[in-house]
DNA sequence: ACCTGAACACCGTTCAAGT
DNA sequence: ACCTGAACACCGTTCAAGT
């Protein structure tokens, strides 16, 4: 079961490699999965043998958080400063949702590997050449807050099984259950608002929709600001 | 140590006293030294004792996030929604700031506990009583995002080593270590930036100035929506 | 009937002993 | 010189044995 098919069974182990694997493990079993002993015996290894190539637990999530950044996509030259930002920011978004674990270790990590570090100072990069000023740019990176990085922590979260394999789990819980629904009035009606409108399925709501529209609602804002030459002192 | 002066040793065990102890040892302690065998020692008592009271550990964390929860200042009637709703977030906001541990806890956590939903609800009947509709509503809560709740995961972190007692060990890194200012250049230049500005001591920045920023960006870019009767169907 | 010590199945990590 | 079994100090939780 732990040892794969096409490679011989004494693959050596590299840095690389437990990198993918411990990825791939978070992946589908949950990250609440992953843990020193589940991953060395995915790899065919005694615990210890992993100590060789990572420090510790720590540095394997931070090494891992940085495989993920990598994904995401470069910038495209000569776009205009929002349309290459949102570009960025969607790529950004399909890398973490291709590893659902990778939000939350992110946050919880101390922050600042030298992967997000890189993005996010192309980021400012960006910023600055679409004529911000550094306070402006400044600012913004932090109303963008985790956002910049393709993920906003959506409260009543529709997707939250994050790191199941196979089909998702029930698509949909169907709306409020009947009781809840009842204490919580104002919920439940905003919960099955916009049903008429957008093109739905089910009862959900459509997560790419709603973050666009929190992400084109601070672009725009930032537009005008900077087209009025905003700076701090303003307020 | 672990028993107080003034409480004879004996207090019955009660889950308030379980809870009020849990959240004063997350507080000075952090999260990570909450154990259910720590909480037990802390208590005087032995482990299986904390079962009578809450289910599991998970339970129990539920529980303490509804305590803090709990904290946030009730709406201020007759107020103009956009004011009622920013009087509210940054009540909200200084509730987690008194409980370090609770944002990622909330976010960890599978969400909606009933302290959660019913703040939520309130937020959303004061949105619908501003006159937004039903559809707007919905979309300017998932834009909010955790910022309804008061944080907003910020992503370079200046108070990051949250759940220490006594001073904060040491106020601010003193801007970027020069090695890593040289790698990331653009983001070495909006650190400094906002110096000159704004009247923060050292070379940290207004937690609570980004905070207020990004929160009157977005309501701002709420009203203009509404004042234009936006629905989904616009986009 | 109530309480709890010992135990179970886990952690991450160390270290000395074995080859 | 290299590898690793056993051990350490923890977890959350169960359960049977003791009062």
């Amino acid at each position: 079961m732990a040892e794969q098919a096409g490679t011989p069974r004494r693959t050596p182990l590299s840095r690389e490699r437990i990198l993918r694997t411990a990825i791939a493990l978070a992946d589908t079993a949950g990250i609440e999965s992953l843990s020193m002993r589940n991953l060395a015996q995915e790899l065919g290894v005694v615990p210890m043998a992993l100590y060789k190539h990572v420090a510790n637990k720590d540095e394997l999530l931070d090494a891992m958080i940085d495989m993920v950044v990598g994904e995401i996509d470069a910038p495209i030259p000569d776009t205009e400063w929002k349309q290459a930002i949102r570009g960025r920011i969607l790529s950004a978004r399909s890398a973490l949702q291709r590893h659902p674990w990778a939000a939350l270790a992110i946050e919880s990590r101390n922050m600042a590997t030298p992967a997000i570090l890189g993005y996010l100072d192309s980021v400012v990069a960006t910023l600055r050449s679409g004529g911000l000023s550094a306070d402006l740019a400044h600012h913004v990176m932090h109303a963008m807050g985790s956002r910049v990085l393709g993920f906003s922590q959506e409260l009543f979260d529709t997707t939250r099984d994050a790191g199941r394999s196979g089909p998702n789990t029930a698509p949909q819980p169907a709306a409020l259950p009947p009781e809840i629904a009842a204490r919580f009035p104002h919920l439940a009606e905003i919960a099955t608002a916009s049903h008429d409108e957008t093109s739905v399925v089910g009862s959900g709501c459509d997560d790419q929709f709603e973050f666009e529209f929190a992400l084109d609602l601070l672009l725009d804002g930032i537009e005008r600001l900077q087209q009025r030459g905003w700076t701090s002192a303003h307020r």
